[in-house]
DNA sequence: TATTGTTATACTCTATAACTATA
DNA sequence: TATAGTTATAGAGTATAACAATA
């Protein structure tokens, strides 16, 4: 009884902990992230994700499909575009066959910036788990597809709607 | 030569992989936790973490204590603070011998109601890391471990200053 | 002077809802 | 009607800076 208690009981303390312990390294990883493309681009990580999505389409992509990828409303989509265009980085273009859509594209000097800030983006990430080695990378990198395969399908037969969320899987 | 290469471009491609699940299961769960957080006790992460600090501080804590703790700045604290007493969880008592300062306690209601908190979202979290078992779970703590020396040494030396980022080790 | 906390203001990222133009 | 995109508004969470009260 109080072996099968005192089990339930770390078991319990187990999740929490882990999860805690999640959640502060990626906050950490992804302060470190965010605070050097706001310090040496002056951009953000939503606007660094919306790039890399039209770096992989070079036709385009309408603002409902970044609004997809990106897993955020189109309103949202409206607005880094608008920052990213006032920058010069991205360009709406008309959209051949449907005049109500654009077809965002990068402009061959947001094609550069995208390069050279995807190219330290990658160090910065390289430094950031060079405390793993190759097998701990792929071992971890295994479990959590395990954890998100668990997770997602939670959160979809979850009582509460599904929330947009970042979807940052672009240089994947 | 090619091995060479193909090698460090596989380590990158590895660690960036790696980076991109990080962050999509901690958003994911994230989510999850904030949706029901907000749809059953119409609460936010950053009020349960700050009654999560008090609820082991029953002699109460400083808005500036709050302030370390949390990560955050004192002028959020102050807001946190602000709501949390409208609702009635946590009181401003005088602080003994500094008549600057706050002593942040929870009332007897403010505790009933963060056990009731704590209580479910620790079946959340047990529930949405069910999908790894405890030896999975050990291992993966292990790695976030290592991972979070690493991190937190990089950005303690980091050019950028240390941004605040949410603590949330409340119930560690 | 230095510290504690508040107020005022602003920025980023997100959401919903109402709207326009086109399909 | 339905879809693509914009505008307007809101809210959470965060920051900085100027300020008052106290140490």
């Amino acid at each position: 009884m109080r072996d099968l208690e005192s089990r339930v009981s770390d078991e319990h303390h187990q999740a929490l902990k882990l999860w805690l312990r999640l959640l502060s390294c990626t906050t950490r990883v992804e302060g470190v992230i965010r605070n050097r493309l706001r310090a040496q681009f002056e951009t953000s990580l939503a606007r660094f994700d919306l790039l890399a999505q039209l770096e992989r389409e070079p036709q385009g992509l309408r603002m409902s499909e970044l609004s997809q990828r990106l897993m955020v409303t189109g309103a949202n989509v409206t607005g880094l575009t608008d920052q990213l265009e006032a920058e010069g980085l991205v360009r709406r273009a008309a959209h051949p066959g449907d005049r109500r859509a654009f077809a965002v594209r990068l402009t061959s000097r947001g094609r550069r910036q995208f390069r050279r800030m995807a190219t330290v983006h990658e160090e910065w990430v390289i430094e950031l788990f060079s405390a793993l080695g190759a097998k701990q990378k792929d071992s971890m990198y295994a479990l959590l597809g395990d954890l998100k395969q668990h997770v997602t399908a939670v959160d979809g037969r979850a009582p509460s709607r599904r929330k947009a969320n970042r979807a940052k899987e672009h240089a994947a």
